[in-house]
DNA sequence: TTGAAAGCGTTACCAT
DNA sequence: ATGGTAACGCTTTCAA
């Protein structure tokens, strides 16, 4: 029965002031190695355990950090969002931080950030999915809030911490993969260009068309959610088209495995008649891996991302002042089996 | 400029003591209008906002809600799992809650309750995927902790509150519609069965056959965590067996995904040579609607769910000594496009 | 090496 | 209707 004693409660059984006791269990070096031990085997046989709010009070650090999901981003990156939280999450257990999540209506995006300042909630947070336009990190800069972004902010790189993976290299490559392979016909979908990460990628692939000498073909680039619909009736309706393509670069997972149910029910063969790569955020429930993955891919550990993020973080908030730092991943191109040359014609 | 006016120094520029501004703030009756119009405008214009810390510590309760993860859970049900949170996040924000989320290993999964509640950081908990052999309820109850459990704990429907889903009756109709159809060697693809969920379903689809004469076969179950490739692998290896199955029963979209690209490897064709049932999370990221869904399924909101189990927590945090209550939904059977009669032999 | 006492910013009790 | 003051449970400064 851990009964909940409290420091006071502990000094006196100890015979020690509280301050003693505190110094004790905060590692303090000035306590003698025979009062420290008393106190750790009286704590622990008590089962004392410091109020987290109290000591939050006196510290004045929330020892917390915030991720603000507007439904916007959740209902879209759904997947993707959890799997870099649970990195993070391990990263914060680690350190002894708690991670808050706060999921907000998207026009009180701005307002939870503001909560979380001046109510003291956390002490820093992640900025998820940066557009094109954002304009979060001028206000986070404003409230004095520590932050990291996943992903980049166009224009603010220098000036903020982030951590993001090559996605112009990442497409780049894998069109010169498709190209090298033979397809000249090469259907792009995407994931939602006012996201920045989204707009990297179709300039990653515009430019190995161009550097070829083939010219981009607006008719075969979507953006969406990159849902699994998506994937599959875009693809469809291309499959159906006049000229259609030979193959598929695409954003996600998910919206790949509708672009081979496409194929599928075109009577087509993914790797044979249709080549696809994907980007392969590494979902735990998305598996692509074994001897051959199922699908070629870009991959790049969102989960890893997670981690990392919450590193940059923490260590920005106990070293205030520090420069901004920032991580760039290089996502792997990873040959798996719905690949091969482009069919003759 | 939000500037971090305190209390003190607020009341100080009112010229009125921190107890009335106090009150005048929350909303207390006993303060004249008067009065209360002037804080509010004076705590507008300093952006005055109370430190969520200090109000913590002089109330007791930390005004928040605590997830815990293991692991292997957040592994398994990755998307489930987010979705759900989304929900009662949305719930925790409306009431003022925040939301915190421990990702832990798995042998500290006890630790992590035990400190949510000797440090008082969250006022309460949810208990995810409720195994067989469940015993998180029994330490909670010790810890005084309060708890809303997604899901049922065999032998603890009264005494626990909890919210779950039909999963047998789910299941059974499911089944009985297979065999309405002509299906007769109809497979289960079940998540992993020492979770409660899936072990009810497996009854619902085992009664099922039972009630009309068929003795269940346990070469066309498997039971796994729910993956594509789970879906995939082997549904492949029960369509290429000696007496295949002409349906399949799907614990997962995910997984249900998987078995289509295994139909059509085969060559096969799903909803005319192969029907499929999958139960369908409403998981925002994999649309199964429109006029005719991609899949017949059984469906029910996990966001809804999460939603209903936080309202269902924080009532229980604000009336304690209530009785449990719990929550019984039902999954709706939705006629898609993956089922038809059982092809001619 | 230890202790006393003053915060930290609220809320809540008891007066008035 | 308003105010004084004591919690809340910890950390931290200053003294000893």
């Amino acid at each position: 029965m851990s009964k909940g004693v409290n420091l006071k409660e502990l000094s006196k059984k100890l015979n020690l002031s509280q301050t003693t006791v505190s110094r004790a269990l905060n590692g303090y070096p000035e306590v003698s190695a025979e009062t420290r031990r008393r106190v750790s085997e009286m704590a622990e046989e008590l089962g004392y355990a410091p109020n987290s709010q109290a000591r939050r009070l006196a510290t004045g650090r929330s020892m917390a950090i915030g991720h603000v999901i507007p439904r916007s981003i959740h209902e879209m990156m759904n997947p993707i969002f959890l799997e870099f939280i649970a990195g993070a999450g391990e990263t914060y257990s680690k350190h002894g931080y708690d991670m808050i999540i706060s999921v907000v209506e998207d026009d009180h995006e701005e307002d939870a950030y503001r909560q979380i300042a001046s109510r003291k909630k956390a002490d820093g947070v992640i900025v998820h999915g940066p557009t094109s336009d954002e304009r979060r990190h001028k206000l986070l800069k404003k409230l004095n809030l520590p932050f990291v972004v996943h992903g980049r902010i166009p224009g603010a790189e220098e000036e903020t911490s982030w951590i993001d993976m090559n996605n112009r290299r990442a497409f780049e490559r894998a069109t010169n993969l498709l190209l090298d392979l033979g397809h000249t016909r090469i259907a792009l979908l995407n994931g939602l260009e006012h996201m920045d990460f989204a707009k990297r990628r179709r300039r990653g692939f515009e430019e190995a068309l161009r550097a070829r000498g083939h010219k981009p073909d607006q008719a075969l680039m979507r953006s969406s959610d990159m849902t699994e619909p998506f994937g599959c009736e875009n693809a469809m309706e291309m499959l159906k088209g006049d000229n259609p393509p030979t193959a598929f670069l695409v954003s996600s997972m998910i919206s790949a495995i509708g672009v081979a149910r496409a194929v599928g029910q075109c009577g087509l063969k993914t790797g044979k008649d249709v080549s696809i790569i994907t980007h392969d955020d590494a979902l735990s429930f998305l598996p692509n891996s074994g001897e051959i993955p199922i699908f070629t891919c870009t991959r790049s550990s969102v989960r890893f991302a997670g981690q990392k993020a919450a590193e940059l973080l923490l260590a920005m908030i106990s070293e205030p002042g520090s420069k901004p730092t920032s991580l760039h991943l290089d996502a792997e191109l990873i040959i798996g089996q719905s690949t091969g040359p482009a069919p003759a014609r």
